[in-house]
DNA sequence: GCAAATTAATGATTTATTCAAG
DNA sequence: CTTGAATAAATCATTAATTTGC
């Protein structure tokens, strides 16, 4: 075994359960900045990106979304008597509720490990520094001449506006409902460039 | 004014010059490394990052491609009588083709505007250095330990992989087959979306 | 008990949708 | 309205679980 390539991350437990504690805790989509610092903070526990992070906060994410859909539906599927208004609540509300406090940064001393071979790992440049901010943007990154941001600027989360996903699938056909597909034949839908 | 923080990147008419004759020539989904190039090409006619170019493509290749989907459809219920092979060819195959022969790297050099001005731009760092590589990972550093790919591994460009999926497996219903995606039912709906 | 073959999870990419500045 | 920016959904691809035959 050469150094096995493994192309992709895998978790050790310890990585898992400090992302999954995050997560409960209310970490969506953390930015650039908070992803350096959790990789930082994981880094100790194994190989680990700045990517890998991001990666897992959206899968994650879109997966217990996609869960709770299916859940949903299979219920509502097979039991057509709508019950009550009691019906159990669908738990997500918990940590939607716990982020309204704003944990992000205390949950990165969740654990304080004070280890000072993270921040080592991280700064060190394992292969290559973990300077990324593609996507990723980090809002903040771009005001370090700031200094002297306009007010809210940094006062406001820098990533993820507080809680959008709050509530989480309101049926409201957000992005379910309405698509401009306008060739899905069916119904001949006026997609003619609308009013213009 | 402080500074006019500019939120977002504006474009001058060289760099999307440049970055339109890119998307012409076949790039479609350049990956980190090529994104640096450009962004350091561009970077010589005015402020650019590499999200920008990321960004750029993005929504080119995706409003092209709307573009033409919406010009399809609108035709298609304009005309009843499906108009014979003859119709004009989606254009997007043109793209296709030419990719086929692999523009990509070739692309960087098109205009080969020899000015160390544009490299320098980039390497010297404007506010901080470009190295980013997050969610736009770039395939081919990690395959850089491969040199012994099963056979077509490497053989197909790096990025846009052209045709992978294309005979892969003998149509086992191995994970590609399946979805039991519940609650997809309605989304039809028409395409208005009205702009609110 | 084990290894090849399936299946289930999940990391990584790409595509579509949405938001908001200009 | 156009389009840069951001997010979410869909998809692909690889790894881990598991089943199965020996």
């Amino acid at each position: 075994m050469p150094q096995t390539p493994s192309t992709r991350w895998c978790p050790t437990p310890e990585q898992l359960m400090i992302l999954e504690e995050m997560y409960r805790s209310g970490v969506r989509t953390p930015n650039a900045v908070e992803i350096q610092q959790i990789t930082a903070h994981l880094a100790y526990y194994g190989r680990i990106e700045g990517k890998n992070v991001f990666y897992w906060f959206q899968n994650h994410k879109a997966r217990e979304r996609q869960r709770l859909r299916r859940r949903l539906c299979a219920r509502h599927q097979q039991q057509q008597p709508s019950p009550p208004s009691s019906t159990v609540p669908p738990a997500p509300t918990a940590a939607a509720a716990g982020a309204v406090v704003q944990v992000h940064p205390a949950v990165m001393q969740l654990h304080h490990h004070h280890h000072p071979y993270a921040a080592a790992a991280a700064a060190q440049s394992h292969h290559l520094q973990q300077q990324a901010e593609w996507p990723v943007v980090d809002y903040c990154s771009t005001a370090s001449a700031s200094a002297s941001a306009t007010a809210a600027d940094m006062a406001i989360p820098p990533c993820c506006r507080p809680l959008k996903t709050l509530e989480l699938f309101p049926t409201k056909s957000t992005s379910g409902g309405l698509k401009e597909d306008c060739c899905s034949s069916s119904k001949s839908s006026s997609c003619s460039t609308s009013t213009n």
